[in-house]
RNA sequence: GGGCGUGUAGCUCAGCGGGAGAGCACUGCAUUGACAUUGCAGGGGUCACAGGUUCAAUCCCUGUCACGCCCA
């Protein structure tokens, strides 16, 4: 016998222990022989990193889809692993060094860190994949990869080294996006703004040879900055070439303030009219906009920071050249010399506004880029880097989601997607990191270098060269982390070697990310899997929204309102946990999530355990020999009918990704139609004395459970694995594990059974509903007299008694020509039923209910009687939608006279 | 500034060209036999606003307002 409640907290590691020793997520467990593959790769987590809400979401989906599919007796992988988040892992193993008050990295060297952080990874990394598990993912756990795992390595050097052979990788000097804090390059999309109230300082220009007063305008150019320390480096001002204030100034010169420095006034697009005084100053080597209006003008690029931030003035071969030396520049440079950027802003302002440079300072608020791991400003700064031509793998890109190969779901996202691709920058791929894919190429004596698959290789190019034996330098930075996972859907099926995994799972049938990470993941799986591949990775991309807090609001730990899936797995369970975020994933939308909705889906649990525990006491079991087609009962026929319909909304709403949908339906059918009527119909048969009928009852509600069980894996595994096995009958066990099972395609349906159990249901509500405004003790019972029935109605009130007896609380069901004295008066169908109350019925109250009644009835006539008058609608609109406001109208009518006759009654 | 999205019951959200829905919350009633993590009944909405298309608009189109996200 079932406890009165499930115990999630006892049952789950035992369910997940039972999966694990059957291997039932092993690639290809459970399929059917020469079944179609069906494979999804994890989009994989990061080492450091733990579950959040996130994850659970998109876990949650991915496992809904493998189950889904392993049931349908597909060839299943579902491949698990992690990436090796370069920033993130060496800034975990820093800061554990700095904590245990160790050496940092560099008294211990780049080798003992990098076995560090090793040993790091086997002791603490990793979590997320027994966080997984308690989530209930049936990732194929033996196939778990690591992107620097040997062979993921591997792929990672053959990728790099083809594409550099093929042009398609090469270093370059430009402007990127340097970390001040970390002390590596980043790409675009690791850069994010952030709205920061600043400021906006107008500074005065002086022209050249013109004497310089702050009261006259005529002297000086006004250029405004967010960033005033970086005037250190300027080399020009820009104005609009259509701009009349300045046609005679273009050529001539300023001089700029402290420094000195004479630079030219050029005429730019990139210059404004419309914002602040129509002049920019021109930072080439500090600004990515003024870097290209340097180019095009050919501004020299000063650089006057060092890789930390600091101003570099001193020694700063390019800052010196082209001023000539004096007091005034010394005091500068001593006054400036190795200050921190925000220091260096203070004080060139202050100095500006003593020299009479400074015209004003407005409030501004703009958006400044942050590296999203250090998450300090970034600084643009030049120096070289490694780079993929993004633009030229982008194309094959493009076009598999322009002609189909790749779907996106949903659709609209591929207008980002198609946004980006078509405008997309040169990757930066190289990292000043030690964790990492360290970069395949070494250097000569001379700066020339040799990419290679390995030393001995690198050695022969430069022997090739050189004509002789020389000492090589291996390149020391590493790869961007999204470098190797980029190939993930196929590095971890065993490329390069042709591995038989490799054929069968590759493409795989989706990607499920959320949309945050379409740049991250899909773009670039889709550049490599193209490229190398030659097939696209994945047919469809599902992409899901966010997970926000109950107010909308982005989870974020500073914000403090962080859910943390774990606590929720603690407290109601995974299934409850996933069966929320399943129903409440529509698409397109974020899903806003309330800690009381998973108490409610709970409880939709506790229903069905519930119900099994019911049926168990009443001797329901698995019968095999219980056909459908068979079953003579009404109420049986009736709930294999609505059986048939669930099944087949749970099968196309995960088919087609509406999460929701397939959910929503399940809990639909369970809870409003098995539950709270078909149970309770069971109810006085299980009590009868019909034997055949008790049988029958007893097979078709133990065949309904089974295929309840198997509709609820997807979203429930853990709760419906346990009940499965516990159904399996005394002293029996099942042929397989629920996940295993076969995946329902029903066609049974009764129409003539349905319409029977509809009019009970309509009799039983209408009955309850009238007792319950009647205020009629439930204790009471009343008889049950029915008038005009026809011969359909008094053979179901026949066949039906014993339920609507029990589920009314009536105690005698006759027919009669007339209603007697004080009833209350239902209207069903052609019938009216009758509840002779006596002193219980308050007359008033019953002629105020059937005027409530009448008068509904009466506005929904008047309104289809104006519809149907309307010839434009007779003659315009669909011919079935015109007969069925006839019908209705036809309905309303017959109800409207049998109200009428009911109102006489009581008024008589 | 460009793009995407949202506005429906007190709250969180489905729906989406022909009868306004769910969960939670709320009100009333019910507790000896599946389940109080329950059951039964009920109240509650100018479907943001304004135009347009249509026989018919919460749904399609245009505009306005408000809010959110992404990119400059």
């Amino acid at each position: 016998m079932l406890e009165k409640t499930y115990d999630a907290a006892a049952t789950e590691p035992k369910i997940a222990e039972l999966w694990e020793k059957a291997g039932a997520f092993k690639a290809g467990a459970g399929a059917k022989p020469g079944a179609d593959p069906f494979s999804i790769v994890i989009p994989p987590p990061n080492v450091t990193g733990s579950l959040h809400m996130g994850h659970a979401l998109n876990n949650t989906i991915q496992d809904i889809l493998t189950r889904f599919e392993r049931m349908r007796g597909k060839n299943v992988v579902w491949q698990p692993g992690m990436d090796h988040a370069g920033i993130a892992t060496q800034m975990v193993v820093e800061r554990q060094l700095m904590e245990r008050q160790e050496p940092n990295r560099h008294v211990m060297g780049r080798e003992k860190f990098i076995e560090r952080i090793w040993q790091w990874k086997d002791e603490s990394g990793g979590m997320i994949a027994n966080q997984l598990r308690r989530l209930g993912a049936s990732c194929d756990w033996s196939r778990e990869r690591f992107t620097m795992d040997e062979g993921l390595s591997k792929a990672v050097l053959e990728v790099f080294v083809t594409l550099y052979k093929q042009g398609l990788i090469y270093k370059d000097k430009r402007l990127v996006n340097w970390d001040p804090k970390l002390l590596t390059a980043i790409s675009d999309i690791e850069v994010e703004s952030r709205e920061v109230k600043g400021h906006l300082w107008h500074f005065r220009y002086p022209l050249e040879n013109v004497p310089f007063d702050p009261e006259n305008p005529h002297t000086y150019i006004v250029v405004a900055t967010t960033r005033p320390e970086t005037m250190l480096g300027d080399t020009g001002v820009a104005v609009n070439p259509d701009d009349p204030r300045y046609h005679a100034l273009v050529g001539n010169n300023v001089v700029l303030p402290l420094v000195g420095r004479h630079i030219p006034i050029v005429a730019d697009d990139y210059a404004d009219p419309e914002a602040g005084s129509g002049a920019v100053k021109i930072t080439p080597a500090h600004d990515f906009n003024d870097f290209e209006v340097g180019k095009r003008n050919d501004l020299r690029q000063i650089n006057i920071l060092t890789v930390e931030a600091d101003i570099t003035l001193k020694d700063n071969k390019d800052f010196l050249e082209g001023l000539e030396s004096s007091s005034h520049l010394d005091k500068l440079i001593h006054d400036l010399d190795g200050l921190d950027r925000f220091t260096a802003r203070k004080r060139i302002v202050e100095m500006m506004e003593e020299g009479g440079y400074l015209e004003k300072i407005e409030d501004h608020t703009h958006a400044v880029p942050h590296g999203d791991r250090g998450g300090v400003p970034i600084e643009p700064f030049l120096t070289d880097q490694w780079y993929v031509n993004a633009a030229e793998l982008a194309k094959p890109a493009i076009a598999a989601v322009r002609d189909g190969r790749t779907k996106i779901i949903p659709e609209n996202w591929e207008k980002t997607y198609f946004g980006w691709m078509e405008n997309i920058q040169p990757w930066c791929i190289s990292r000043q990191l030690w964790w990492g894919h360290q970069i395949p190429a070494w250097y000569g004596p001379d700066g020339a270098y040799f990419v290679e698959r390995s030393e001995e290789e690198a050695q022969a190019a430069a022997r090739a060269h050189y004509g002789a034996d020389v000492a090589l330098t291996r390149d020391s930075d590493v790869l961007d982390t999204w470098f190797s996972s980029a190939l993930w859907p196929f590095s971890t099926f065993g490329w390069p070697e042709k591995t038989p995994e490799l054929a069968a799972y590759y493409p795989t049938s989706v990607l499920v990310t959320g949309f945050d990470l379409i740049f991250f993941w899909i773009a670039r799986m889709m550049m490599m899997g193209l490229h190398f591949m030659d097939e696209v990775p994945f047919h469809t991309v599902y992409m899901h929204a966010l997970v926000r807090d109950k107010n909308g609001a982005k989870m974020s730990k500073s914000k403090g309102n962080v859910i943390d899936p774990l606590e929720l797995i603690d407290e109601y369970g995974a299934d409850a946990l996933r069966f929320t975020l399943a129903i409440m994933a529509a698409q397109g939308r974020d899903v806003k999530l309330d800690p009381a909705r998973i108490a409610g889906y709970r409880n939709f649990g506790t229903k069905l355990w519930n119900a099994t525990r019911f049926a168990e006491m009443n001797g329901v079991a698995r019968d095999e020999g219980f056909e459908p087609a068979n079953a003579k009962l009404a109420v049986n026929s009736w709930i294999l009918t609505e059986l048939t319909r669930a099944t087949r909304a749970v099968t196309e709403g995960i088919a087609s990704y509406r999460f929701n949908e397939a959910a929503g339906a399940a809990y639909k059918f369970v809870w409003n139609q098995f539950c709270d009527w078909y149970l309770e119909l069971l109810k006085p048969i299980f009590m009868g004395e019909d034997e055949a009928a008790k049988k029958e009852a007893q097979a078709c509600a133990a065949y309904c459970l089974d295929e309840i069980y198997k509709l609820l894996h997807p979203f429930m595994p853990f709760m419906t694995e346990e009940l499965w096995a516990h159904t399996a009958g005394e002293g029996k066990t099942r042929p397989t594990l629920l996940a295993h099972a076969e995946w329902p395609v029903l066609d049974f349906a009764d129409e003539t059974a349905a319409a029977d159990l509809n009019w009970l249901i309509d009799l039983v509500t209408g009955i309850r509903s009238v007792r319950s405004e009647m205020n009629v003790p439930p204790s009471a019972l009343a008889p049950l007299i029915v008038l005009g029935a026809n011969d359909t109605t008094k053979d179901r009130l026949t066949r039906h008694e014993a339920a609507i007896k029990r589920l009314a609380r009536v105690d005698a069901i006759t027919l009669a020509p007339e209603a007697p004295k004080a009833s209350a008066q239902i209207v069903i169908g052609e019938a009216t039923a009758c509840l002779p109350l006596g002193s219980l019925i308050d007359l008033k109250a019953e002629a105020a209910r059937l005027a409530k009644e009448a008068g509904k009835i009466a506005g929904e006539i008047e309104r289809i009687e104006k519809k149907l008058s309307n010839e434009k609608f007779v003659a315009n609109a669909r011919e079935d939608v015109v007969e069925a406001e006839r019908e209705k109208l036809a309905e309303l009518r017959e109800a409207a006279e049998k109200i009428a006759t009911a109102q006489k009654r009581v008024g008589g």
